[in-house]
Order: structure tokens, then sequence, then C-alpha cells
DNA sequence: GATCACATACCAACTGGTCGGTTTATTGTG
DNA sequence: CACAATAAACCGACCAGTTGGTATGTGATC
């Protein structure tokens, strides 16, 4: 109501801020005061809502990546029983994302940048960061296990392992497009991740 | 010979720690104190030989890494006609590894740290990095070709396609390996690699 | 009048980097 | 061979700027 004071606003542009610079940047390496200009708050505000940086990007993962993760991993295949098609389209709709909001594909997975960095060096975050790549692979194995059912899976393949290495697939593939920025060579990585989604297939 | 002045020894432990410390930490997390008190000298001796903090990170790139990724991954698929079971025999030098000297493994890979880290912030970083990668595929994709015409691998798969496929799920599943710190899952991350692998045979 | 939601001023610790200087090795010259 | 001249190797105090974090204040709301 009142546009001074808005209690949960400015917690929300300050984790949404938060999110962007340590997406496009990294944990260590954005400042809290960058985090303080680029929301428009002050100091004052940023430490009222968190104890402190840590704090913040605990509160990043719990609640923004966390929520990107389960809306482009988990709920696209909650019901699959055709889950290397609907994978397949996953990647159809980040090349549409990518001519749309490159910036997100630019800088990589945001749950795995965060992972790679702060993992080794916080066992709070880690411990964070497992949880969402638990989530992760729980619905893929479960997607999988439906497949195989469904007969639209290859029978031999055991869905826990087979559900990691979706995983490891698919950020090594996005760490490698941020690396490599050249679409020729981005559209190679792309053909690669789908010519070992098919297969699996039986 | 003499004890005091060693000229390219000097050089050469700079570099050595520098590697380690980005390692285990981050490029932008460790700073030129820390190198220079770890590495028993002192802050003239390194600016004597490196320009800077990012000239330094360079010369880790070009001259360790590079060579570490020659050694572990280009060198043992130099002549291979079956790259399949080499790069399984990878895998489990790497197992053999991990009871020894488990550091380097707990930290995952020295060029996939730096590369999600720096590849966006810098684009000195970025264009040394990519030459790495570049060189991994290029091996591999040479010894897909190799397997292809020895029968030890698919017909049907894109060499140059499934080799940056490949260095995705390596660099994943070491990345997956360093945040899940448990015992059990890396097992079933490693199984899953080797399906994945196993899948490329005819 | 107490509490919430901020704002402002400030701090010690540390950052990458510089600078004047000293010590040692190499080299040209007589 | 001596010896001076030059260059390379190295030291450590110092710098301005930035870091994460704190202490105190202020105006609105319950």
């Amino acid at each position: 109501m009142t546009e001074t004071r808005q209690a949960e606003g400015t917690r929300a542009r300050i984790l949404e801020t938060a999110l962007d610079l340590f997406h496009k940047g990294s944990f260590k390496g954005t400042s809290i005061n960058q985090v303080v200009e680029q929301a428009g708050i002050t100091k004052g505000a940023l430490f009222h809502y968190f104890k402190g940086k840590n704090e913040l990007g605990y509160a990043v993962v719990e609640e923004c990546i966390q929520a990107q993760i389960f809306e482009t991993w988990v709920k696209p295949l909650a019901t699959s029983v055709d889950p290397i098609s609907d994978l397949i389209g996953i990647l159809d709709h980040f090349e549409e994302m990518m001519q749309e909001q490159p910036e997100i594909v630019e800088y990589g997975c945001p749950l795995n940048n965060l992972a790679q960095e702060m993992s080794t060096q916080d066992e709070d975050f880690r411990l964070r960061l497992v949880s969402l790549y638990q989530q992760w692979e729980t619905a893929l194995e479960k997607a999988l296990r439906a497949g195989k059912d469904a007969g639209t899976v290859k029978e031999s393949i055991d869905p826990e392992a087979v559900a990691s290495a979706i995983v490891a697939l698919m950020e090594g593939s996005i760490g490698l497009i941020k690396v490599n920025r050249d679409r020729g060579h981005i559209r190679k990585i792309d053909s690669g991740a789908r010519a070992f989604l098919e297969l699996l297939r039986p």
C-alpha cells in the first residue's frame, strides 16, 4: 500500500537482484554494495532482512533457484511416460529462449554455477545445493521408471544411475555452451546431448 | 646451485601454488597474498614474474592445466581404436586416484572450475579455456572416428557431436561428484557415466 | 510507546598493485 | 684474470580503494 514501506516487496527485490548478480557474476565476485545499488535500496534494508551475505545466498538457493529448477526440470517430467521426448522438448524450449532472453543461457545454469563455486567452500551452501540436485534426479528417475513401464525407454538401463548421468550431461552441456559462445559450437553441443538421449530409446 | 636465487624455480613454485589455490578455492576467491604466503615468497617476486593476478591466471591455464588435460584426456586416446574401453579405463584410473589423492577429485576439474567461474567475466580467460576444451574434443573426435573404422563404435553416431557430449558428460559428472560428496552417490554417478558410454558400442 | 522498516555514517580488515631499493648473476673490457 | 657495468631476481613497506559488517538514528505503523 504505502510506497515507502512495503515489507515483502523490498525483500523480494533484494532476492531477485542477488539472483541476477550471482548468476551473471558469482557469489564471491559480487559485493553486497553491488546488490544494494542495483536493487535501489540501502545496506540497512539488506541487513534487516538477511543476517549476512551467506544467508542471502542461502535464501537465493532455497527460494529462487529451487523454483527455477522445479519449473524447468521437475514439473515438465512430473507425469511423463516418455521422458526422452519430454527432455528433448525441454532442449527445444532452451533454443527458443536463447533468442528471446540470451542472458539466461549465456551465463549458464544458476544452480551449477553456485554449486561449483560454493560447495567446496561452505558446507551450508553445499547441503542446500545437493537438495536441489536431489529433487531434479528424483524427478528424472521416476520419469525413467515410468518410461520403462510404458515401453518408451530401453529396458536394460538403471533409472537411478542414468538419472544422474542425464543431470551431468545437462549441466555439462550448459557449462560448455557458456564457454564456447560460438553459435556453431553451441549447435554441436546441443546435437551431442540429443544424440545421447536418443540412445536411451528401446 | 645457489640456494637464494633460482630463477625458474621460483616461477614454477608460484605457478604450482597458484594452481593449487585456484583449484581448491577459486580465482577470485584467492588473494595474491595467499599465493605469496603459501609459496613462501614475496609480492615483489610474484609481480616480477607476472604482470598481475590475471596474467598469473592465464599462465596457470596455459602451462599447468593444459598439461593436466593433455596427460589425462588427450594422450591416453591418441592412438586408440577402442575409445569406449579406453575412456572407461580412465574412469577406473580416477577411482584409484580417489583413494590415494582424494583432493584432486574432491575439488573438481581445474579446467571446468576456472571455465565456469571466469569465462563470462574475462574474455582473455575464456579464449585460453576454449582452446583447452578444443584439444580435448578433437582428441575424442579423432578416437571416435578411429573406433568407427575399427568397428568398436556404433556406426550411426556423429563423432563431432558425440565428442562434445562426452566432454559435457565428464565435466558434469565430476561437478556432481564435487557437490555430492557421499560415497554412495559418487558410485551412482560413476555407473551412470559408464552406462552412457556403453551405449556407444555397436 | 513499542516495534517495524528502513537509512546513514562508519569501521577494521583486506584487496590488487606500486615503488624504491638491495642483492646476486652475467657480461664486456683491459 | 680482475673488475667494473649492467641487468635480472627479489624484498617489503606502502597505497588507494573495496570488502562484509555494525551502530545508531528516524519516521511510520500498530
